[in-house]
DNA sequence: GCCTAGGTCCCGTGG
DNA sequence: CCACGGGGCCTAGGC
């Protein structure tokens, strides 16, 4: 069976159904009333409530409670799970070597337990990111300015690794720093960070952020420390039929 | 009831159960062979598969994969969501304003669906922050050395806002940059900005990088830059009863 | 609303 | 494995 569901199941058909899901290396789905205990980077309690607990063939750990995007507790890809039953309570426990990771779950009442089989051979397609930004400049260089040359991408230099690096009509060797959102602080430093490191080594160097907009604190660094700012909203490209956001909208 | 759940729903049925869910505020989950489009902040298509969806009763909306601790798509709280059929075909449409975007799920067929009434009024206590640290610092100076005051914590400056910012025994001001982790080139560039902002007022500005560990990188810079590192790693409280460690362990 | 920065960030990529 | 930086980052805390 591909999908697999019991409500109020007992200990053994928690057990049961668990261990089928595993071996289907089904994605396993529980709503329970439960406490949760995770050491590792951090440390946490979390005490008795109802969440969803999912946890996935590649070993990814999921407990959701009723609000937020995040999950409260969760574990990583690549980690083990067990189920335990010992003096009448049952246990997941998921362990994640290096760093060592144990997340606990001790379940108090389980309301239903699905797994699913799933077939999935697709991937995402992103458009409107930071490196598509950087594909439009090589494409046109005058969107920065007139007789802008662009040389590399992602370029490793001494103190970082520079998003674009080019020369402008003068020849002087100008660093772009993209950014898909508006820029922030974050930004102008990590700019300034690779402008200096540039300047240990040639004569004139100039650092552009480029990005839809800035914030107010990064617009007064900036201009403090004499870089430049292009505005650029990153592209969002054709990856489908024509017409797709209609249907969207609509 | 709290929860509800039908294998193979019917169109009728898919309605009427979300609805319900929805009328509940319940968690809803559904196990979906499924396409996805995406727009708003960028753009993204997702071919069919089968995934996991869940949405939360504050209009969190999460789609997925068998793999990943990430959802594949998502709406975050405060998203609008609706189902329609039309044409024989089914849709789940998320719709988030400020920014406008907008999350469409192709129901091409339903395995499972589910919602959960959950009820929880836990919060996470989690030890192990960077906040701790400060605490730790506050509470024991001479951790950092001999002779260090921490004066204040979250302190806004000209460019940025510092984590501790302090005097050492000879008078100089003293700013800290806490990691949690091992402290990367951000760190540096972060503790940089901070420290040339205080030096353009102050005269003698010492800059202090706090964590457990440095990369290679951040250690070239930090000391090409006259910054100096304490190793600290973040505490982890005892939030709760002693030995909890142990029963983890176990 | 904007700004600032943390996060058990996760994740991909390159060395 | 480490290092580096993006992300539709999300989330919290100030203002």
């Amino acid at each position: 069976m591909k999908v697999e569901a019991k409500l109020n199941p007992t200990y053994e058909e928690i057990v049961d159904i668990f261990n089928r899901a595993l071996s289907k290396e089904a994605i396993v789905n529980i709503f329970a009333h439960c406490r949760v205990f995770y050491d590792g980077r951090a440390k946490s309690e979390l005490g008795p409530g109802d969440r969803v607990i999912l946890i996935k063939p590649d070993g990814s750990f999921l407990i959701h409670q009723k609000e937020k995007r995040e999950p409260v507790n969760w574990q990583p890809p690549g980690s083990s799970v067990g189920l335990e039953v010992k003096e009448d309570k049952i246990f997941l426990r998921s362990i994640r070597r290096k760093p060592r990771e144990i997340l606990e779950v001790e379940l108090l009442n389980v309301y239903l337990i699905s797994y699913f089989q799933a077939e999935d051979y697709e991937e995402l397609a992103l458009t409107g990111s930071e490196a598509e930004m950087a594909d439009l400049i090589f494409e046109n260089p005058s969107l920065i300015e007139d007789g802008f040359k662009p040389l590399f991408k992602e370029k490793p230099i001494k103190h970082g690794i520079v998003d674009v690096l080019g020369v402008d009509k003068e020849g002087n060797i100008v660093i772009l720093e993209l950014k898909r959102r508006r820029a922030d602080l974050h930004a102008v430093s990590q700019l300034k960070r690779y402008v200096e490191a540039m300047r240990e080594e040639h004569e004139k160097v100039r650092g552009i952020l480029v990005a839809p907009s800035l914030t107010s604190g990064a617009k007064k660094l900036l201009e403090k420390e004499g870089l430049e700012f292009r505005k650029l909203t990153p592209p969002k490209r054709g990856k489908s039929k024509r017409g797709r956001q209609k249907t969207l909208f609509d």
